[in-house]
RNA sequence: GACCCCUUCGUCUAUCGGUAAGGACUCAAGAUUUUCAUUCUUGCAAGAGGGGUUCGAUUCCCCUAGGGGUCGCCA
């Protein structure tokens, strides 16, 4: 068998959004498993769309993800170029064989008479599509059109009435009548092509064997399957994705979600529960596991597990995700990514700030949820009235002045006799744990919750726990 | 509207004709814990409907319904 090379085809009008992830990660694990090539290819054939940098951020996205890929604009191999724009020769030498051919014409309607033919079309109640009003011009005709500058597009001739027939990995068998297929525009009046006639070109001669992309496509794959027959050449295998879906079950949408990658992360989510979490959207492996690093998706990955239905994406799950990847992850990668979050003078001090994050860390979701936590080993918060009434009553002071004592001269660093000191406490005081460790736990941290009396020490240290100890004295 | 795709707990899913339909997230209850968080246990919760085929269907076929996608000089 030949080599596997599968691509994704971004167009940089934006941020790389969720399916795009998605589609990007199955083209990379589906390469990375058979040992075959991963291609990075920009279709900025929409000129009109382009925004500016888009591309540059899409590769940065996918970097800093961890997709990498093996040929791409800015690695080019044997195929390139890998950007559209600057393969646009190659698309008119294949557009004008098509003409030659017969299997293409020219069409001069203006978008003005193709909206007009489109509502006529629908008021009838017929199947809107292009009515071929260009199709038989004379060769005179078009001569004179052409010379007299009026602008053209280049359309693909579908046949009238034929069963396009193929087998798709996923969804198996799939059959469709061309009269349900448009005469496609192939190359626009501003001499780009269309997406249809410059993907099918560039995977030819990228040599692409698997087109890995969402659902969306189905069905406009007659015509794409026709261009090759056009052209006389072996289409790819299809493979086509279930979408990911919002909510209310309608394709993944900017409008119902956030969905640009990058605003996940911003929102302090971790690229690892981000790629687990949508590897397992359209995808499962046989057994119940569902923790997968990227490498390890790389090994279990396979295109025969991969759904036909559509899947919600669903933040609680995410979330969930992201809180194992947070506590499970080596403690000095957690610090630095939420380092951003924190105040520049709030981790200089670096073994301490790795003791806050270690504590945090077991009690948050995202990233950002980590500083917010940290905040009561730093700022000094107003304390409630409840609190101050807890912390300022008789037995708690006794609580405070005793413990004050104690801790004064010993090693913040000193788990083992902190914990025996609280236990001596609790019996010399002649209370119950819970009045011994409220009333402390209010004048260390200005609150009633937080971590382990060793660890809320080892963090403020002993000078800082008296201080704190001492104003409410 | 036409065509195509899809249909198991609220969500992600397992099941390759024979299961008490399993797991995970969420939620609830309980246990553990000085608090918070963890952890553990238990529980709630599903085969869209109707026909077939079969000794036996969630699984195969058909119909219906529902949902989605596509119908651009956007990808």
């Amino acid at each position: 068998m030949t080599k596997t090379r599968v691509r994704f085809a971004p167009s940089p009008t934006g941020f790389l959004h969720i399916g795009g992830l998605r589609t990007a990660l199955y083209n990379y694990l589906f390469a990375r498993h058979t040992g075959g090539d991963c291609i990075l290819r920009i279709e900025d054939t929409d000129q009109n769309r382009e925004v500016e940098g888009a591309a540059q951020n899409l590769i940065d996205t996918l970097h800093y993800m961890g997709i990498d890929f093996d040929e791409s604009p800015l690695k080019p191999g044997k195929h390139g170029p890998y950007i559209q724009s600057e393969r646009l020769d190659l698309y008119h030498k294949y557009a004008n064989y098509l003409l030659d051919a017969g299997h293409a014409y020219y069409c001069f309607c203006s978008s003005e008479t193709l909206q007009q033919m489109r509502e006529e079309q629908q008021a009838k109640g017929e199947f809107v599509k292009y009515d071929r009003r260009c199709l038989n011009l004379s060769t005179a005709e078009i001569e004179n059109n052409l010379a007299a500058g009026i602008p053209y597009v280049i359309r693909l001739r579908m046949p009238d009435d034929r069963i396009f027939a193929f087998e798709d990995e996923v969804r198996g068998h799939v059959e469709m009548n061309s009269f349900q297929s448009d005469d496609q525009v192939l190359i626009k009046s501003d001499g780009f092509p269309t997406y249809h006639l410059a993907a099918i070109i560039d995977d030819h001669f990228m040599k692409i064997s698997h087109v890995i992309r969402g659902e969306e496509w189905l069905s406009s794959t007659p015509k794409h399957i026709w261009l090759y027959e056009c052209f006389g050449w072996e289409p790819p295998i299809w493979v086509h994705l279930p979408l990911i879906l919002n909510p209310d079950r309608s394709k993944l949408s900017k409008r119902m979600n956030d969905v640009s990658v990058e605003s996940y992360l911003n929102k302090g989510y971790l690229k690892e529960a981000l790629l687990n979490f949508v590897a397992l959207l359209g995808w499962h492996p046989a057994d119940d596991r569902e923790l997968y690093s990227l490498d390890e998706l790389c090994e279990s990955f396979s295109l025969e597990r991969v759904n036909k239905s559509g899947a919600v994406f669903d933040l609680t799950k995410l979330d969930w995700m992201n809180r194992h990847y947070l506590r499970t992850l080596p403690l000095e990668v957690i610090a630095e990514r939420a380092a951003s979050w924190f105040q520049p003078q709030d981790i200089v001090d670096q073994s301490r700030y790795h003791k806050i994050i270690a504590a945090a860390r077991e009690r948050s979701t995202l990233l950002p949820d980590l500083a917010e936590y940290a905040r009561m080993f730093f700022a000094s918060d107003p304390i409630s009235d409840d609190n101050i009434e807890i912390v300022s009553s008789d037995d708690s002071r006794k609580v405070l002045a005793w413990f004050k004592e104690q801790i004064k001269d010993i090693s913040a660093e000193d788990a083992e006799k902190i914990l025996e000191i609280t236990k001596t406490g609790i019996k010399e005081l002649g209370i119950k744990g819970k009045a011994f460790y409220m009333p402390l736990r209010i004048a260390l941290l200005g609150q009633p919750h937080g971590p382990d009396l060793p660890t809320i020490i080892s963090i403020l240290g002993v000078e800082e726990s008296c201080r704190r100890i001492e104003h409410y004295l």
